[in-house]
DNA sequence: AAGCTAGCGGAGGGGTGCCTCCGGATGCAA
DNA sequence: TTGCATCCGGAGGCACCCCTCCGCTAGCTT
């Protein structure tokens, strides 16, 4: 659904002048690096520095802590979701893999992140629909096609999935070894 | 192993006149309320306000932010990894699921905690082994047995596991569905 | 080209938490 | 009971971060 059209209105819009929009954009990156480095606490100051803005600057963008989150956020589920497209003529387990596969990458950054908007956030329920919406389909399809066990929700799957993502693996091919192991626990096959 | 023995001697000792034990008794417990409510970044002072004692009784117990959190973690362990005997005679599969919806309990809690401990602790690891005493041998025997797939080892399984703790879960019903579906995974009939 | 206005930067006041330091209190041994 | 070594508490200096405010800069329009 919505392929890159509008999010809810509920965060900071980006500016119309020129350089305006340059520094919004600048922001946002230095404000994923930051989150990603030093966790949700990280310095504000730090992020404007990082864009080479002004402390002003940013506050006039995002007047909370929390609009940058949201921004930041945002731009990442946008990205994963409108991912799942490409991945129609895959025959069904396939694709929901490949997704799935996806979908740990892109949480596995995003662990601060979500901490701070899980609580009471429009943003965060939005997103979330969004989410689903790429990837509810792909289970469905997997499910109907009898390759994936229905006794169980996307919710579960993606709860079960995005905790791997958590944890830190030391190196890739053992994270995608566990990853295996939770998917063979949704096949229909298993039990 | 190990009853209730020693553990390596990196962190603050528990001093030994009455008063003092008691006051670090008494930080040790406001310090884990604190970081389950705030997180990792609570306040010392709030630590020490909850004890009841001054900040500098925290500061000579504890130099260190970190060697709070040690001392905390450490109980912690403690408690889990010797809960482990008393499931020996169960059989094999039903020992290892309930220590790992012990597992599950426990970690649940300590997210912030084991966050910060993550990287360069020698804490970390002796703790880390401590849990594997207690949990690979339940893993191996349902191995044995033949009930649990044996291309794994026993970190993928804490791995897979404890990535399911991060998750936030609306209903503890959910946590043991989504449990179910990874445990299935583990199964050796799986596949 | 010139003017208007959105946008910029960063100084600075206020607040909070970190940690040290030392005079006073108190458990414990004799 | 007495004396001393241990331990206590919290004031205060320091560092860092938050956020506002306003004089200046520079896009955009005509």
């Amino acid at each position: 659904m919505t392929s890159a059209g509008q999010m809810p209105e509920v965060f900071a819009q980006r500016p119309k002048r020129a350089d305006a929009r340059r520094n919004y954009d600048a922001l946002v990156a230095a404000a994923r690096d930051a989150f990603a480095e030093n966790g949700a606490a990280a310095s504000l100051e730090d992020v404007a520095r990082r864009a080479g803005v002004g402390i002003g600057t940013l506050y006039r963008n995002f007047p909370t802590r929390r609009h940058l989150f949201e921004a930041v956020y945002v731009e990442e589920v946008r990205a994963l979701s409108s991912s799942a497209a490409d991945l129609a003529e895959l025959p069904p387990w396939d694709a929901l893999v490949a997704w799935l596969h996806r979908f740990v990458a892109y949480v596995a950054t995003k662990r601060a992140l979500a901490e701070q908007l899980l609580h009471d956030s429009e943003i965060f329920t939005s997103c979330r629909t969004e989410i689903y919406a790429a990837g509810e389909p792909l289970m469905h399809r997997a499910q109907s096609a009898g390759v994936v066990r229905d006794d169980i929700g996307f919710d579960d799957v993606v709860r079960l999935i995005s905790g791997l993502t958590m944890a830190q693996f030391p190196a890739p091919e053992q994270r995608d070894r566990v990853l295996g192991v939770a998917l063979d626990g949704l096949r229909a096959s298993a039990r």
